[in-house]
DNA sequence: TTAAGTTATGAAACCGGTCCCAGGTCAAGC
DNA sequence: GCTTGACCTGGGACCGGTTTCATAACTTAA
């Protein structure tokens, strides 16, 4: 493989100044440009990414810590951020975790070994003292709101903010009854706490009959319209985490020649259009890009992504 | 930032020994690993990741090149991807195309520099002998067929079978005019070359009237939809390229009260699930991970991944 | 005429590792 | 006692770039 010092001997100029003509840099006389760049095409010359990389300390990669891809949500979040790393000449790479500790760990090593220039938690199952220890080995993005005084990145969308609105709305609709689904039950899931929180602003305590937890997929959420269409008192309305899993829940009622069951989804997949239920859009592109951004720049600003309740 | 030649000072012992440590080689006295161990703990280093790559000339990262992250056919294959390349202690760097052919020819110049171990092109705009021109610098995988005698590692299902024994099966039941939705209409899209010639052999030449061509999204079948509803004399089912479009296809007559079209759909999402309509699940996520593996893998082989008729 | 600034160039250190090779010790086998 | 081979160690070349610095020629303004 030709490398720079080949080329420097076959044009008989030195190593810095093919090293100039390669990034364009002043201080070339013309003549010497021209044939340094003659020979780079003659001999189909490419410099080494990574030997630049080493040298200039950055690999202009940016880590994507996420439990699975093919989610929806984590797809969304995805598609935003590749976008903007495209535009900024940055690489995306994707590291999924399963949720696993251990696993989050090693992308922080990564991290710290100088693999990418920052990491993108879009969800994550370390501490937040864990991730600030980390912070000086590269920028870290958060996709949840760390609370203030963290010295961490974040893009969020309001949640809270969002979830208060759609219940009270839904509350004066008439809805006393609301079932909701969850998918973990833990403090660290944002979406979790979140839910909670804006649940116990609008209904009261969280009567643990109302609550489904470990739901993810459709199949997920058709169980968890089963668990309600046998709940004795039953439900009037279901909170979900995602219109997938709306989706299963209706389908479940559907298939039982129930009558229908008002959900309300989120993300605005094509799942709540075609069954026509409520849902609520985060703008996940957007919190992708966002998040993007803070990545690349050095601050620990927070980003606030609005939701949008979509009403059907 | 502590290096390794810190490590070696700080030790008292030579790089080497410390290298010979990192990299867990035998030859090195147990007290001498001891003491480097436990300096390295002690100074929590982490060998740069970097200067590895580039002394090993591997950076095991796979570039995977699509048009776009967000659409569920690659979102599928990504999914297979980057399991198996976790397991395999691989990284997956995305790499967006947009279809377009300098893009798609600067990721091929990044293979040269090194950048990526392999490309894995889940769709191309470049010809086949533009690819054949880079294969020296990496492994590269396609996943359509390339054809016998091409030096390229491919992935790829059976669509052609998989197309004709789907429209025989629509045609013994009674379906004659069969309306065909389509993404691009050029010779290098795969699936539009392969779905015109399983036309042909099912129903003959294909009278351009039943063809609807820019169908990506659900939008786009939505217009699809329209166009077939208006369409005189009318066709009596529709072949679309996806789920979500297919389902666009059938929400148009849903919505104007139309009688209901059979659809065919592609992929296996939800959608063709709760618009219960038939559709051909590729197996795109073991398409992946068969991308995968020829990725890593230094041969040219053919993997042929079996899709699947789901009747609904 | 001279000091100061601009342009041009290459040697060599540096980024942070891997690995070949030469040299040395020590025990087993003959 | 000598050869052989396994074990251990460090020097230094190498991977392929970037960048600092010293040097020099050539302008330009005072």
């Amino acid at each position: 493989m030709t490398n720079i010092h080949d080329i420097a001997r076959l044009s008989g100029y030195s190593v810095s100044t093919v090293s100039r003509v390669i990034n364009h840099q002043k201080y070339v006389a013309d003549e010497k440009r021209a044939k340094v760049e003659a020979i780079m095409r003659q001999l189909d010359y490419v410099p080494n990414r990574v030997a630049r990389d080493l040298s200039n300390g950055q690999t202009k990669t940016i880590g994507v810590v996420m439990p699975y891809a093919n989610h929806p949500y984590f797809a969304r979040i995805i598609d935003g951020l590749v976008s903007a790393a495209f535009a900024a000449g940055y690489k995306i790479t994707l590291l999924p975790t399963n949720y696993d500790l251990t696993i989050e760990r090693r992308y922080l090593d990564q991290l710290r070994s100088k693999a990418y220039d920052a990491l993108i938690f879009t969800s994550r199952s370390s501490s937040l003292e864990t991730l600030e220890k980390y912070r000086k080995y590269g920028q870290i993005v958060l996709c949840e709101d760390p609370g203030d005084d963290r010295p961490l990145a974040a893009a969020y969308t309001d949640r809270e903010a969002s979830y208060v609105n759609v219940l009270q709305w839904a509350q004066q609709h008439g809805f006393e009854k609301m079932g909701v689904v969850l998918s973990r039950n833990n403090v660290i899931s944002a979406s979790t706490r979140v839910t909670r929180s804006a649940y116990q602003q609008v209904y009261g305590k969280l009567d643990s009959q109302h609550l489904f937890v470990g739901a993810v997929t459709y199949e997920d959420g058709y169980r968890a319209g089963e668990y309600f269409a046998h709940l004795q008192p039953g439900v009037d309305a279901v909170f979900t985490n995602g219109d997938d899993i709306g989706a299963g829940v209706q389908q479940y009622y559907l298939d039982h020649r129930l009558a229908p069951i008002p959900t309300i989804g989120q993300e605005n997949l094509l799942s709540s259009r075609l069954l026509k239920f409520s849902t609520i859009d985060h703008h996940l592109e957007a919190l992708g890009t966002a998040a993007f951004k803070l990545a690349t720049g050095q601050t620990t600003t927070h980003e606030l992504i609005k939701s949008e309740f979509i009403r059907r």
